[in-house]
DNA sequence: TTTAGCACTCGGCATGATTGAGTGCTAATA
DNA sequence: TATTAGCACTCAATCATGCCGAGTGCTAAA
């Protein structure tokens, strides 16, 4: 069901009003705007049809109108205009990731506090799930009688180390075999599809260490899964400006369930497969936000896209103005992380 | 200023009251418990008395009365008995611990959350303050040509690991005299106190690898101190269930300094000196939180105290239960640490 | 097809009366 | 002298009432 030109017009003035003043609107406020140029009454009946269509809502009679679902989601997909960010904006961002940035956790906490203070919502934004990314190496070093120091290096130039106990008698040269032999294997393999079976095609001298592997993969794998579950979250508080969250239980309701973090989680893994995503009010899986929206996009580590962030907010969110951040922030950070791990390299 | 008996009994029937029914108490109210015998005109003069002295206030005239700090602190110190935790208390808290617990952030975020969901108070737990351990070995072990692996173990037997790089020409037996320089020089000493000033002291051969030594104590630290500044909060909305936040206002401001976190690491780390604290509204320190009490206790690692936790709530809190929760909890989250690094060491 | 006009609806707000919990004071009582 | 009954008074909370204004739908005229 297309709709037609003028009604696609009410319909954006609609939205617009509503996005600023959060209060019903009438047919005489639409009439105002100079560039409509029809009366109220024809406004109304349009008005009428367009609620016919299911694209407005009236919270009660002889209240104005209310953009629905629907009508947001026509104004993501074909009305809205790819928003500029201001000066201010733009410089904001640029000096929060020009800092002298140097543990992962940090640049979380940045990007989730960057998030929130520019667009007042809820932001929360998904620790890069390492795990998901690719093997280059595995060495071996002695350095001790009876201790080895296993460490990985990944695609994105990242290290991580890890002392591990090996079996007596175990000799140096068998222990570079070892690893040459993983190498060969796991190359190319995410961390977290290594497993045992894999383990056990392997043949030769090297499956006699089968124990050993298990451990050094269990040591390896936790150092990497280190915070993956982890979701940052700044400016929750936000919600509590919005009028539509001025009743304390609607307030309460979301507030504890952005504060349990499963449910953020969930949303934030199943974003990580697109660039953005725009998920407006009934559109969530989650009953509990229902009556927000949430918009999101992913970062990588060099081209990998290795987490998402993303913020909460009322329905009537300022969707154009909220992708454009998200697409610098992205930007940004994508930049420092894949920086950090390219310098680890050296 | 001592308080007969007397009004020492009715002071804790009011006290009584109120924390269970936020609302301001009356005479009658008091008159009618059994215990006390006494009627509403004979406690109306003693409450008279009270408010004189500052132990009780009055919202308005022909409302019941409220008790002040005063009242409260006076409650903790003096009037308060040592309260016992239910069996489903301690068996709760008993299981939550003796689960698989591997990461250290987990059992802190499990102890946030074991705190808020037993007292519906907020809950923050500082994460243990590891730069503040002491110091036992440095090793230093060569693992390549122009890399080393610096291990420090600690005084609670946790051990941490980071590879660096080493000056051109510098050989294994150079490597480990300089280790055991550095043990001998820093053995005790707290990671946070090892300044270059004191490496300076140091002479002979050692006193040329200034340099190297920078990059390994930075490359140390920066591992250990790792989250050291974290606080994990819980149960934040909780707040938002008692009356004294029912006026959005308060409620946000007061999610708002939560929030951020500054303000409770300082309070937490302030507070890790005692083994338990009550500030009760005014005597806080931070503005923003004048109007609540938070009651912290202080947990180990081995023996030494290592960081804090405790909960904010209104004033009216059930202080003997907060405390007795607080301190089994204490103890709980103090024998997994220590055990999770006692195991580390073997 | 558009618009002016009109009767109608309904939430929000100010007003005012009522209620009830609680107080302080005074005078009687033990 | 300490306690208590009685009474006048205060004040927040609650509820009914009426009014206002924003907004609608419908009808008839332009």
């Amino acid at each position: 069901m297309q709709l037609d030109a003028r009604k696609m017009r009410i319909l954006q003035a609609i939205i617009d009003d509503y996005i600023l003043t959060a209060t019903p609107v009438g047919s005489r406020t639409i009439a105002k705007r100079s560039d409509i140029g029809l009366s109220p009454a024809t406004i109304r009946n349009e008005m009428a049809d367009l609620e016919e269509l299911g694209y407005l809502e009236q919270p009660h009679t002889s209240a104005g109108r209310v953009p629905s679902d629907k009508a947001y989601r026509l104004y993501v997909n074909s009305i809205m205009q790819r928003a500029k960010l201001s000066d201010a904006e733009v410089r904001y961002i640029r000096d929060h990731y020009s800092r002298r940035l140097d543990e992962v956790d940090e640049v979380v906490k940045q990007t989730a506090w960057v998030l929130s203070s520019l667009t007042k919502y809820a932001s929360m934004v998904l620790a890069p799930q390492l795990h998901a990314i690719k093997l280059k190496y595995i060495h071996l070093v002695p350095i001790a009688e009876d201790k080895a120091l296993a460490i990985i290096v990944t695609d994105a130039g990242m290290t991580r180390d890890s002392i591990i106990r090996i079996p007596p008698g175990m000799k140096q040269d068998a222990l570079e075999r070892l690893g040459r032999a993983l190498t060969t294997r796991f190359s190319e393999c995410r961390l977290d599809e290594i497993t045992q079976a894999q383990f056990n095609e392997l043949s030769g001298e090297v499956a006699q260490q089968r124990e050993f592997f298990d451990v050094m993969m269990q040591s390896l794998r936790r150092s990497m899964t280190q915070g993956g579950r982890n979701v940052e979250l700044s400016g929750a508080t936000n919600i509590l400006n919005y009028p539509e969250y001025s009743d304390m239980e609607r307030a309460r309701a979301l507030l504890t369930a952005i504060e349990e973090k499963d449910m953020l989680y969930r949303v934030l893994t199943e974003a990580t497969n697109v660039e953005f995503s725009v998920r407006i009010g009934s559109e969530n899986e989650d009953e509990s936000i229902r009556d927000c929206s949430v918009v999101t996009a992913t970062y990588k580590i060099g081209a990998n896209p290795i987490g998402s962030f993303g913020v909460i907010g009322p329905t009537r969110m300022d969707y154009a103005h909220v992708l454009a951040m998200l697409g610098l922030i992205g930007k940004s950070l994508s930049e420092v992380l894949t920086n950090m791990f390219e310098e680890e390299r050296k």
